[in-house]
DNA sequence: GCTCAAGTAAACAAATCTGTTTACCCATTT
DNA sequence: AAATGGGTAAACAGATTTGTTTACTTGAGC
């Protein structure tokens, strides 16, 4: 009686719905933890049909991971490219959206640190994916920073994705998001790479 | 032939050659990914001694991460107790030495956080476990920077912890040491909470 | 010399893991 | 109406997992 046209509740194509019920058990549970049969059966998808999109379990991970890049990236340009922020905002803005999510019950640490700490010198398309995680957060910093006058502005950029790693893994560690004022010690970062000789851009 | 008085290698007890070789082998291949098959052969002991000592596979785990604790706490003892340098001074040497072993191609990242990594909402007393050890490591700031005269210690103490996780994390999945001058940062980290009405502690 | 604690080696249990294979279903297209 | 592509469900294979148990060894102290 239920097959009167269902109006699908979402027509995602199948890869799409593997990759993310693996997404979700990769991040809650861990990878090496995490069966296949269950992220089939999350996924609504029967084994056979996972095993035609990705072939092993580490090819799913990697894949994976660049939903993971891509979801951040779509999220930082939610919060980025609609507002008139000046780019010494936009870095606080990264920042303080990030002291929320590391504060929220939900953070599971960075899921590229978490597979490198389970496939490091194991695989290396999953330390592949990684690393270009890690590239592409530190390539956002760098395009930001580029337009604010700084010395050694790619040293600044990297500056800040120490902090910003640093303070995913405490919080994810210590279960309690930073008890310091992170937009102060951003600014201060900012402002230790500018030299008194900088032309002021004005306050930026 | 061979059963005259051997002079045995190291009569370490038991139960610490076990934690030790279980240290090695959750550091190169993670924990989950290890097996007590091979833990037990590498530490040259039955598997029913293992589990006298032992009775599960986490509780090991558990011993392991308090030995990561112990040794880094021996490591930074030598580091620093024999030493005539000021805190400051022994903090840049913490610093100078965690870049130097985070270079290093056997750098595997924080033990803690991997394992946090993997039993994050699994199992509690290696939760806790890993938040001892990051509770120890902020202590150890505390101490040092309880002398030096500058305002919110406690804060500036959490920062330099921000700073170290964030040079390890990034080291393990980039594969490459820091490209930046960590002393400069972090004096400039310790500079920027020294305000002017402090009295100055002789550079310290 | 006997006893006892501590350990070894290896078989075993029961579950679980990744990955394969078989048989079937069903909607679309031609 | 037949063929085909994409999917399901479930059995299966074979390796591996943690943990238990059994039978034996060995060395030290009384």
């Amino acid at each position: 009686m239920n097959n009167e046209l269902e109006v699908l509740p979402e027509n995602i194509p199948k890869r799409m719905q593997i990759i993310q019920a693996a997404y979700k058990l990769f991040t809650e549970n861990g990878f090496y933890a995490t069966g296949v049969d269950l992220i089939m059966r999350q996924a609504g998808v029967s084994k056979r049909t996972m095993y035609v999109y990705f072939p092993t379990k580490n090819d799913l991970i990697v894949a994976v991971l660049e939903l993971y890049r891509s979801n951040y990236e779509q999220s930082l340009n939610g919060l980025l490219t609609s507002s008139d922020l000046n780019n010494r905002e936009k870095i606080l803005a990264i920042f303080d959206d990030a002291r929320n999510w590391f504060g929220d019950d939900q953070h599971h640490g960075c899921l590229a640190v978490n597979a490198m700490g389970e496939f490091a010198g194991k695989d290396s398309a999953i330390e592949t994916a990684c690393r270009i995680f890690k590239t592409w957060e530190l390539g956002v910093f760098r395009e930001l920073v580029k337009d604010i006058p700084v010395d050694a502005p790619d040293e600044l950029a990297f500056k800040l994705l120490l902090l910003l790693e640093g303070m995913g893994a405490v919080a994810h560690v210590m279960g309690q998001p930073c008890p310091i004022d992170i937009a102060q010690m951003v600014n201060d970062l900012i402002d230790s790479h500018r030299s008194a000789n900088l032309t002021d851009g004005g306050g930026i």
